[in-house]
DNA sequence: AATTTTATAATGGTCTAACCATTATAACCA
DNA sequence: TGGTTATAATGGTTAGACCATTATAAAATT
């Protein structure tokens, strides 16, 4: 029935403020908030209280908070990165293994291609195939370019999750991968057979999405995922044991 | 090849220590860090400095700041809220609507009952029904007990994420539901009829993921999710035409 | 005239030192 | 014994100063 009360101290009133502001789209992406010596005095307190409030509302990724002159605070458009920290921190904490997060991206990345697959349009099919055109170009160029095809893999899936026309897969799937990479950096190695199989998927996957066949593409995309997260934990148990 | 260099930093630099210091689990759950006072002199830094770094600490759902005698920072146990303030910030920046959520949900749900009817032990099913009993008791007290029963509701779902034996589905979970009755609360006021029809569906839910039929489990959460949509769907469209 | 260098000033970053507000505990009183 | 009051430790806030960074304007150089 009744909220908590709280919300003593100035700060976190300050924190409300300006969050509001944002929010209800006073203050749009790009301002600048007045500088920190004018805010102190709009609101009437000190230069520090007011600093605890802004470096709140940065860590929130409402603003970024600029050095030198013409600097100040800039209302940030809002992100995924504050997902991604957060579940950073969850996976860090030992409260999820790389394995729940391997099968958290099994489902996710299914879901996705099947929701892709109803909801593409021509220019979605068009787009995706240029990704795969430049994917082919590192092919051919061997493990040198590992990098490269990894990072476009990357923007295919990325694709296809704003194909599926919610922003929260987006914001989740940019999460996942930024926490996988941020594991699996050090074992991704792989071997150009696995670069090719990889690529073949990707090219069945687009087709089935163009075709419609939301099943079929999500049990693919699912095969491809759980694929990669086998090369990886092989990869992770070959570094262990050496 | 190389990482953006940046941190120069003071309080960032403190924020880093003690967050490693916690992650690392030289810092546990429970424990106080030292007073301010102290801190400051041991990091060599002032206390409005050390303060900043503090309340990024607070805000990334690291530490707890009490005051008072016997107060100070104590390390928190890292759990889903951030992921959930977080995602509430994106929704509420226009880039997700209710829409994009609930989908989401029901996505969520589905593969959620999947997992659970795979893995879940005798003791899960126990635990099951002994929420179903008390769902039911303030189904027979009728509407004046809806908020009790959605509370159980919640909880019922939040148990099988826990069956379901991946700790992000938890997490996710927790911030849809959060996120969800933060907008829905107002339209709240399911009918008799509709509780009753709701209890059926986790009723048989629990029964399939008993039997382990995942796949229909996993329709069957979907339908249930879809439904109670359409429901606040509804309420919204009613409440807006007044 | 064009370019490079240097000074200027605005802005955030940090420091010091003091006082206020809250609260657990100990001391006191009835 | 039990309630009340002082005490002191801790975070919350304030004020004013100076340092560090940087966009811009001014000056010097080519």
């Amino acid at each position: 029935m009744f909220q908590i009360a709280k919300q003593t101290k100035v700060f976190q009133d300050v924190v409300a403020q300006i969050q509001e502001a944002i929010l209800d789209g006073q203050l749009k992406a790009g301002d600048t908030l007045p500088s920190e010596r004018q805010l102190k005095n709009m609101f009437n307190i000190s230069r520090g209280t007011l600093r605890e409030a802004l470096r709140v509302l940065e860590q929130k990724g409402l603003i970024e908070i600029k050095l030198g002159v013409g600097g100040g605070s800039v209302v940030k458009d809002v992100n995924a990165d504050q997902v991604s920290e957060s579940l950073a921190l969850l996976i860090r904490s030992q409260k999820v293994s790389l394995n729940h997060l391997a099968e958290f991206r099994e489902d996710v990345e299914g879901i996705v291609a099947a929701h892709a697959a109803k909801r593409c349009t021509e220019a979605d099919i068009l787009q995706l195939k240029e990704l795969l055109k430049e994917a082919r170009i590192y092919i051919d160029q061997g493990t040198s370019r590992r990098d490269a095809f990894i990072e476009i893999d990357k923007q295919i899936h990325m694709t296809l999750a704003a194909v599926a026309q919610n922003p929260i897969y987006i914001s989740v799937l940019h999460s996942v991968h930024d926490n996988i990479h941020r594991y699996y950096e050090h074992y991704l190695s792989m071997e150009e057979t696995e670069l090719k199989e990889n690529y073949q998927d990707l090219c069945e996957l687009v087709n089935l999405v163009e075709k419609g066949q939301a099943d079929k593409a999500c049990e693919l995309a699912r095969d491809h995922v759980r694929r990669f997260n086998q090369y990886m934990q092989k990869r992770e148990k070959e570094k262990k044991e050496t």
